[in-house]
DNA sequence: CATCTGATCCGCT
DNA sequence: GCGGATCAGATGC
């Protein structure tokens, strides 16, 4: 990896998250290869955040979030969708960018015959598991490097997106009016939003942006 | 279009 | 034992 790209996911999340907007990430299997260009993400910060996983510190699942950036850290979600995230910030604090989003670039047919042979194109990895599911990802690639030339594999974009919206998280029940969503404006892939249940009671923190 | 529900497993209390 | 960083389909405006 590059000086500067590990400048960039070397920052917390909530820094790094526009970022990524653009950059795509490959999954080569022997099945076919499939690559998404990303127009949805979210951060998730360390113990400092009540959304996040490693909120109660480490554990066994989210301990890939406390470990080195440019690795993938992948969850299973209520109890069927697989969920990944790309690990940011120094090493020793959790940090986290999800996927929430992405168009597929290269591999729509195999892409569709993981998420269904009448899916529409920009719905193949529209939402955190759709997208797990378009790219073959489960919980054994969670640790995976993004940047050793494994079958993972993370690349920057050739041009930076004119615009990146930003906004509140979706479906968290803690901390979800904080603006660590972050979008491509406008675009067919981005999801739906949807609010989170309850009233947020958590202040906002500065964003040093 | 907004809101609700069931499916289904695991991590944490 | 409870609830979740979800999704698709149904129901109600």
């Amino acid at each position: 990896m590059s000086p500067d790209l590990l400048a960039i996911l070397a920052q917390p999340a909530p820094l790094v998250a526009p970022h990524l907007i653009g950059w795509t990430l490959t999954h080569h299997t022997p099945h076919g290869s499939v690559a998404i260009e990303l127009t949805e993400v979210e951060a998730y910060a360390g113990e400092s955040d009540p959304a996040s996983h490693a909120w109660r510190g480490p554990t066994a699942r989210n301990s890939v979030m406390f470990g080195p950036a440019g690795r993938l850290y992948v969850y299973l979600s209520h109890g069927l969708h697989h969920c990944a995230n790309v690990v940011t910030g120094p090493e020793g604090e959790a940090s986290a960018v999800l996927l929430r989003a992405g168009r597929v670039v290269a591999g729509v047919d195999v892409a569709r015959r993981r998420r269904g042979e009448q899916v529409a194109r920009h719905s193949l990895a529209r939402g955190p598991g759709n997208l797990g599911q378009a790219l073959a990802l489960t919980r054994q690639h969670s640790g995976a490097h993004l940047f050793d030339g494994g079958p993972l594999v993370l690349s920057p974009p050739s041009r930076t997106p004119a615009a990146v919206s930003s906004g509140p998280r979706v479906g968290v029940s803690r901390a979800h009016d904080w603006p660590w969503r972050y979008w491509l404006p406008g675009d067919p892939t981005v999801s739906a939003y949807r609010r989170g249940k309850t009233a947020d009671t958590q202040p906002v923190p500065h964003l040093p942006l």
